[in-house]
DNA sequence: TAGATTGTTAATCGATTAACAATC
DNA sequence: TAGATTGTTAATCGATTAACAATC
């Protein structure tokens, strides 16, 4: 156990580790070495081991690690050993497929309150949860204990959105909308915009990726 | 202009200033520096005249850039000054919304087919286009030219599919499964797995990246 | 004991940032 | 000319990988 710094590329690999390890224990595979971890998730070994190591000595010599305990300490690392409470903000097609979607479910994260600007939206159900309008949202967050928003409005009102996020006291923001947002530096910010995704993987159509700079 | 290989990081930020510089350009902004493109996109200066360096001479010493030719060059870039037709698989509530959101249209990239393995889905109209079964997809593909496909199928499908679409001869992948996918190398994965963002998101809730390492 | 695999240090690799001459 | 800003080299920073002693 260190205590230096940890970095996001570090934490962002946890819950792809978590993933796989959950399949393991499914099929009820007691133990996994790094070398395997590494195999199946496309990573190296050494970096598998050292990311783990920042947090524990969780693996045997010899052995490998135990599957359900190392299950358990990343649980416990990404603060999945509590619910955590989310809102959405923006009920519109992305918005319904994120919360029917519950995948999160089952990792203690739980959409329990959706918002929405749009008059003929508000009072609708989507996934037994009513769409309430924006102006309720600072007081929700705070009766609801929600931690983390997700925003999928147009990008427009994205900023808007995270504002009032941020004054209702979200601690963490999953941004949708293509568009970069300014919030105070304690507040968590991932975006999640896949047209960049998408536009980026153009470039490497076409053979493009071998320059060609005959010139 | 160098001939070194571009790294994905670089990639991954021309949507970004692309995104930016439309939305100059629609405000008429003639010409835009380094210096204020940092700072709208919380990105260094300096990173960013190396990324476009690395592409061409587009700058003007003690100007900046040229709104409307740095889109056309990015546009360039990107393969985005033509049509890509992209083919979407999985027909459930995020491969609906993804396919109503055509916010790539103004960028060139269209979801021309839809595809998915349910007969219920099958015959169905999504945003006009029809659903048709995986079956047909090879044929389709090459058919429509299709260069990209995104995998909107339940985890445990997500490796099945990706086969079918590098069988049928696509060139990159957009995978909203969370699922390491394994294709051959000449074919571009990108993750689009917001399950992996959301969960590490937690990670920074309640002060948990300073370390609290007293013992 | 022999084989396997961890945790960790050192080496490498790559990406970001600073600095500045060139020049509009 | 003076001020601004690029393109690019050099310096820095950080992340990944290799190697190996410790040990199950």
């Amino acid at each position: 156990m260190k205590s230096e710094k940890i970095s996001d590329a570090v934490v962002r690999r946890l819950p792809v580790y978590l993933r796989f390890l959950n399949q393991l224990s499914q099929r009820e595979v007691p133990t996994v070495s790094s070398q395997e971890l590494g195999q199946k998730l496309a990573l190296n070994p050494a970096q598998i081991r050292k990311d783990l190591a920042y947090f524990g000595d969780f693996g045997r010599k010899g052995i490998g690690y135990d599957v359900s305990y190392l299950i358990e300490k990343i649980r416990q690392i990404l603060n999945l050993d509590q619910q955590i409470n989310v809102a959405l903000v923006g009920a519109g097609n992305l918005g319904q497929a994120l919360s029917n979607y519950n995948a999160y479910l089952k990792d203690n994260m739980k959409i329990v309150s959706i918002f929405d600007a749009f008059p003929s939206k508000i009072g609708s159900k989507i996934n037994n949860i009513t769409v309430q309008p924006i102006e309720e949202l600072v007081e929700s967050v705070k009766q609801n204990n929600i931690r983390i928003g997700i925003i999928t409005v147009p990008d427009t009102e994205a900023q808007r959105v995270a504002d009032v996020l941020v004054a209702a006291g979200v601690e963490a923001i999953l941004n949708f909308a293509p568009t970069i947002l300014k919030v105070p530096p304690e507040v968590r910010i991932h975006a999640a915009d896949f047209t960049t995704d998408l536009l980026s993987l153009a470039y490497y159509l076409n053979g493009k990726e071998t320059e060609l700079d005959e010139s």
